[in-house]
DNA sequence: AGCACCATCACGCAGCGTCATCGTAA
DNA sequence: ATTACGATGACGCTGCGTGATGGTGC
């Protein structure tokens, strides 16, 4: 064993199987060739038996695709971010696409963040106005009883997702 | 026309046509029929020529599901919050399966964000490291010529991504 | 009678999951 | 020879989009 070097995989080779790959990425066999046949990650060299064999490179390449997927890339998208190196004559050309394309996701996931916290907001609230039902005495004729309920009708206020969840009488658009 | 009311469509009787709910809450017809199908909105009446009809209070039902479905929840997600109430019989009961499932989801909801603002974060450094390719002279041995540039060199760290994308040598996988 | 509106099939799409059946690797 | 691992179809699923074709509302 030479020494200072963990193989990625036990191969002497230093090539990784499909399994490895998925294993590696948190990614599954069915992604992993999904995503070569899709073109994303370049075409395996094959072994006598017809088993995929990735070189290393392939790995840090999965993984990316992994993150770029989790930020909501279409796989289209990204087969254009790792392509557009390669089809463009100049570096700087490169960069500027791929610069503007890293920018609108990110836009996008700036706005999705903040749509996420509005939600957990009105998550919170709802939970904060519900949460004082769970003391609530058995009542005969349940559930319609809610609506008058006198300890909801002196909350300062009910939030829509409460009163919708909750079946309240008039639950008025926002 | 009885006066401080503002009718919610024009209809007298107070009833929203799909195209109406469609409209007031930024879906389409076809999402409208297909929450109905799947049993987040409850049947609607319909008119003699067979038109659906929707009392006023399902447009707070369709806002509310499309501001969860934009949060990522699934369909049978929301029919099961939305159900939870009526199928349980005390309020105190079906106030302690709501307040789960919101905690749950709140849960799920800033994991979400921790994951997507550490994507935002490999995304904006990514940008930060090739921006400054954007000026690159035109080079006779481009794309290659990238491994030697002396500026990628000199950056303090250059980020996986931006590694893949640029198709550097030793993109190591992280 | 005209025009916008709505209904019902029915097929299509991404991005894989999930068998089933079989060959490989060591 | 065993046992785990991988390959190749092929069909399934979600959450709608997108026609086509024909009836309604007013």
């Amino acid at each position: 064993l030479p020494e200072g070097e963990k193989p990625a995989g036990r191969r002497q080779d230093g090539l990784l199987t499909t399994g490895e790959m998925a294993r590696l990425s948190d990614a599954t066999l069915r992604t992993v060739r999904f995503y070569e046949e899709a073109g994303l990650l370049r075409p395996a060299v094959r072994s006598a038996g017809g088993h995929r064999l990735f070189p290393k490179d392939e790995l840090a390449r999965l993984q990316l695709i992994g993150e770029l997927r989790a930020a909501g890339f279409s796989i289209e998208d990204i087969r254009d971010l790792l392509e557009t190196k390669l089809q463009r004559p100049t570096g700087a050309e490169a960069a500027r696409v791929i610069l503007d394309r890293i920018e609108a996701r990110s836009r996008a996931v700036r706005e999705r963040i903040r749509i996420l916290q509005d939600l957990l907001g009105e998550l919170e609230a709802t939970r904060e106005a519900l949460s004082g039902c769970t003391g609530c005495q058995g009542h005969p004729n349940y559930p319609e009883c809610c609506n008058d309920c006198e300890r909801l009708a002196a909350l300062e206020e009910i939030p829509g997702a409460a009163g919708v969840l909750w079946h309240l009488r008039d639950c008025r658009p926002r």
